[in-house]
RNA sequence: GCGAUCGUAGCUCAGCUGGUUAGAGCAUCGGUUUGUGGUACCGAGGGUCGCGGGUUCAAGUCCCGUCGGUCGCCCCA
């Protein structure tokens, strides 16, 4: 009979145990606690959307729309898509869900998206994020808001020295324009001096040429016209709020006049928490201001500015944290030990206490259990404790031991 | 989508220029100690050498393809 192949995981997926899924965990823990002090709402949005919702959204002509993204025909033929990002999919509730009667809205999620992508260090097909929006803001303390929660989220997690951030704006629409006209005809001077993918960016979005990692580029970019050049006075003293809120509140950050968004529907802030130790993959956290989007999605205009961070990379960067354990194990031996100390485990989780059991091999064995799991204490029960209705306690760090009481082995533990 | 590199036990790896029954450490299970761990010793189980083809008297070892991992390009979280 022919043996069957035990399946493999699909291409660019993750399956987490032990430090890894600890890693994990406590970087969606530490989202939560600061999310709760900076008054976002927790929410929750399908990891299924109409394809229309990204389409739209993200621009047709993105790599991600357009070679990236898990799209299908539903069983209705209907064109779904699982969720690339979190920004649209909470854009469409925003307007479908009645959300916009909550303006300005401050909320927060976290879980997986999926990208179909070449796998690497910090990339993967399904991976995690942690966002962050505020919808309905038009104010630049909106922006300060967003950003003051990501740069404490980065400091909880032990990386405010290795996360720096970097911060630019784009303007006003007005600006954008003007700044673009510019950009377009430096470029064209200097056509002959560019990489091939940059002129081919040239006609299509002269912006994302300043984006170009082909060394050979820097010097005609370096030369660019500069965007504070072309900043209407509204667009400047927005900015200028902007910074002057990080400044107010301690927050370091960097000017990064290079720093740019493809879709047109960005506005103002735009800004990356960057790093130089996860490889190629230096942006840990990465957002900006998208006052178009909604309107891109058919809703009225409506200011928007938030964020979005990679848990797997924040999860490689951490310091380890310190492994679950329990407080206690129970140790039966023999058959009437074994029932009674179902009842006593219950009862003792009832009571609050993190107690697991060791029900496999000679006495040994399981008090080598108990050890490795990393409690700090072994209940032994026999027949004779059975008969003292009290348990022998080891202190499996001083290796002490004593007779506690059934009745006072909670207190004991807590002790 | 492109490039480089790797793929031997559950894990980490060793197997020299192709040559008899493929090894180690850790882990697992059992024992020395049938009621006491973190040490030591003894023993056991566990491998289609990623998969498929080819070269050869002979392939884990060479060649081709394929799948997968890793790293880079691209893109981004």
């Amino acid at each position: 009979m022919a043996k069957i192949q035990p399946p493999q995981p699909v291409r660019g997926t993750q399956s987490m145990l032990g430090e890894e899924a600890d890693r994990f965990h406590a970087v969606v823990a530490a989202f939560d606690r600061v999310r709760r002090l900076f008054g976002f709402k927790r929410v929750e949005v399908p990891v299924l959307e109409q394809t229309a919702v990204f389409a739209r959204s993200l621009g047709e002509t993105t790599d991600v729309v357009s070679k990236e993204m898990y799209s299908f025909k539903d069983r209705s033929g209907d064109s779904v898509t699982m969720r690339p990002e979190f920004t649209a999919g909470i854009a469409r509730a925003y307007l479908s869900e009645g959300w916009q009667q909550f303006a300005p809205l401050k909320v927060a999620t976290h879980g997986p998206a999926f990208r179909y992508e070449r796998p690497q260090k910090g990339r993967f097909r399904q991976f995690h994020q942690l966002d962050a929006e505020i919808l309905g803001a038009a104010e630049p303390q909106a922006d300060v808001e967003v950003l003051l929660f990501a740069d404490q989220l980065l400091k909880e997690l032990g990386l405010g020295e290795t996360a720096v951030l970097k911060l630019n704006t784009l303007g006003d629409p007005e600006t954008r324009r003007a700044w673009r006209d510019a950009l377009h005809e430096h470029f064209q001077g200097h056509r002959d001096a560019l990489s091939e993918e940059s002129r081919e960016r040239l006609e299509r979005n002269p912006v994302r040429i300043l984006d170009s990692k082909v060394h050979g580029d820097w010097p005609v970019i370096d030369s660019a016209p500069v965007i504070d050049d072309f900043l209407t006075s509204e667009a400047g003293e927005f900015f200028g709020a902007v910074t002057a809120g990080l400044d107010s509140a301690a927050v370091r950050w960097e000017r990064a006049p290079r720093l740019v968004r493809g879709l047109d529907y960005y506005r103002h802030t735009a800004f990356e928490f960057m790093t130089d130790t996860l490889g190629a993959q230096g942006t840990v956290l990465a957002g900006g201001r998208y006052d178009g989007l909604v309107e891109a999605l058919g809703g009225p205009h409506t200011p928007a500015i938030g964020w979005a961070a990679g848990i797997e990379r924040l999860s490689m960067m951490i310091a380890a944290p310190e492994p679950e354990r329990p407080e206690a194990v129970l140790v039966p031996l023999g058959e009437r030990a074994q029932a009674a100390a179902v009842r006593l485990l219950a009862d003792l989780r009832l009571r609050g206490i993190a107690i697991d059991m060791a029900y496999r091999g000679n006495m040994k064995k399981r008090m080598q259990r108990a050890a490795a799991t990393g409690a700090g204490f072994a209940l032994i029960i026999g027949e004779d404790e059975l008969e003292a209705e009290a348990a022998q306690v080891k202190d499996l760090k001083t290796g002490e031991q004593r007779a506690v009481a059934f009745a006072l082995l909670e207190a004991s533990i807590r002790a």
